[in-house]
DNA sequence: CTTAAAAATGTTATCGGTAACATTATTTTC
DNA sequence: GAAAATAATGTTACCGATAACATTTTTAAG
């Protein structure tokens, strides 16, 4: 590779210093035009970028925020990203995917390397982790001291942090309230059980809105499942096949739209007819949910518009020194025809 | 924000110099066990982690590879992210993904990003862009003086740099073979149409492949379209709704799984039942192709591996220097039911 | 035409590491 | 026990920018 020129050689290349040379790098009003475009052509003919190592270095800063994250196989996750990397673009900042294990503690050389790159801020996502097994409280520990953190997660114990969230509770009492205005009694929630040490207490919530309502709160109702389509399948074979056919729930809501995609076949295959025979939700209002046969009634957590948020606190506590706090965004449910009704758009209470 | 520890500090503390601190850091063997234990001892008090800056500018090199792609919303693009990601991680190294608009020019000021943040490599992939219209060739004459580039395309015209493929041929060949095999020989096409100047060639690849098997080219049976599922409902009403229904083709070739989830939606609204009235198939075997109504057969294009090859390359290039050369990597057809045939995996010539 | 003020440019320490080279301490050898 | 070889550690120039501060040039004011 080819010897890039420094700001020396364009210096002295132009007659005249560095400092000059900055500061038409910088567009500093105090430079005569015609010392400006002299410089500016030097630049020009040797393609010369600055390096930003130097520049980092020098001002302590890099401009670049990272999202720590699990797999971005995950459509979810996706958008997540997506909405970080346009919004760090709009503020001026460039953003950086780490991803991590899903289930797995968060490896101390990945909270070293963020240090050691010294990154403007990080953000960790994901809605699913186990707080304590992730030792997140941890890591976050460690880099409060070098720079600021917000999460998008379930405001799980004590993180000391900025934390943005979805408003959890409606994410299952949306869907079961949905399901009981339609007359359905026997509701069942698949995957993230409560038996995993979900942070987001899903499973829990979903046992409350039961509760709330007056129905059956079988444990039959509800079990535990991965969280990708084939655990759907499996998740609704293992809870159909061992209960009798007159106690089957006539509505199931599903952990993620994904499971849900793994439900609605596994349902099919048991000769079942959708909405009629089983009335199904999921979670996440992925792309391929208009997509599905019967289309997927699901909620929203609007990932893209919390990551906004996200962004702009990060930023904003860099310079506030903010404390801890966190921010809620509603969730809504989208309603399509997998419970039977083809409302359009519509939110419940 | 805390004071960093420098690495003068530390050797302040520990009574030694910076060499030494490098040294240890380096797990040099030139220095005594008890020095070592020392250094050690004050470098974890302050969690000291060396400033990534310091190190690049002084080294030349960032340990970091950047891969420029369209949003990674598109399932495929995030398959080829995460095979980069894991196989740079295996290498040494970080991968960093910048985003562009898939069929905007890429920004001159992203390729001097590239070069400010001294990447040690770059991969462009992209399956569909237009390379003309992206200027793909201006901005890999620039970074080519940087750093080593390879792209994951369609082999392009004159792109001097290290290409990595997969068959496209035969990812028009497959489908075409399988569905003439089946005996269907009213073949169509939806989607990145040769209207668009498509680097891939897909549409083209069809065309030939039906005269091949003396099958009818019509022009009716390919239509333009996006690269979305939506764009696959419009695409099949609109080549259905022009067509004498007894001139209607029998099986429909998707651009991509997205659009066959498209086409099978728009087919049922349409009173077909598949795959009997309607055979259809996709491409790029994503995630949700066995959950379709019925489950779909698709080409995979195997992302993962060609990225894995790709970051080798580029890796290996660094120090070789090697010149411009293309590898290519085999299609293979996934047969689902989509089709009407249940003979799990199979290859066709 | 001075002189003060303002504008333009230059000088240089600094950011935090690395590693070549120099130096000192410790062994080994005879 | 002195010289030579080797091990351990130190000194310092350098990587390529930035920006505070100093200096020179130009303009404005009287």
């Amino acid at each position: 590779m080819e010897k890039r020129a420094t700001i020396y050689d364009i210096a002295r290349e132009a007659g005249v210093s560095t400092a000059t040379v900055t500061r038409v790098l910088a567009g500093h009003p105090s430079v005569k035009t015609a010392t400006r475009e002299k410089v500016q052509r030097v630049i020009d003919a040797h393609a010369y970028t600055p390096s930003a190592s130097a520049r980092d270095l020098e001002r302590g800063q890099t401009k670049t925020i990272a999202i720590v994250m699990p797999a971005v196989i995950n459509p979810y996750f996706t958008r997540v990203y997506n909405a970080a990397y346009r919004e760090a673009e709009a503020c001026g900042y460039y953003a950086w995917l780490f991803q991590i294990e899903e289930h797995k503690p968060i490896p101390r050389e990945l909270v070293d390397e963020l240090i050691r790159r010294r990154m403007d801020g990080v953000i960790f996502a994901g809605g699913i982790w186990s707080t304590q097994r992730t030792g997140l409280p941890e890591a976050l520990e460690r880099l409060r001291h070098y720079m600021p953190v917000v999460t998008i997660c379930p405001p799980a114990v004590d993180l000391d942090c900025i934390c943005i969230h979805s408003d959890l509770v409606a994410c299952s009492r949306l869907p079961v309230r949905h399901l009981h205005a339609l007359g359905h009694r026997r509701i069942a929630f698949i995957g993230g059980s409560m038996r995993l040490n979900d942070p987001s207490k899903r499973g829990e919530n979903f046992l409350e809105e039961l509760r709330a309502l007056d129905l059956p709160d079988d444990p039959a109702y509800h079990v535990d499942a991965g969280f990708d389509a084939e655990s759907g399948e499996r998740a609704v074979l293992r809870m159909l096949s061992g209960l009798d056919r007159r106690r089957w729930p006539t509505g199931i809501i599903a952990f993620n739209d994904q499971m849900a995609l793994g439900a609605i076949k596994q349902l099919k295959q048991m000769g079942l007819s959708l909405p009629s025979d089983m009335a199904i939700i999921g979670c996440d209002n992925q792309f391929f949910c208009p997509y599905t046969d019967p289309p997927l009634t699901t909620v929203d957590l609007h990932p893209e518009e919390m990551t906004q948020s996200a962004v702009r606190e990060l930023l904003l506590a860099r310079d506030n020194q903010a404390g801890a706090f966190s921010l809620m965004r509603e969730a809504s449910l989208i309603v399509r025809e997998s419970c039977g009704a083809k409302l359009g758009y519509r939110k419940l209470g």
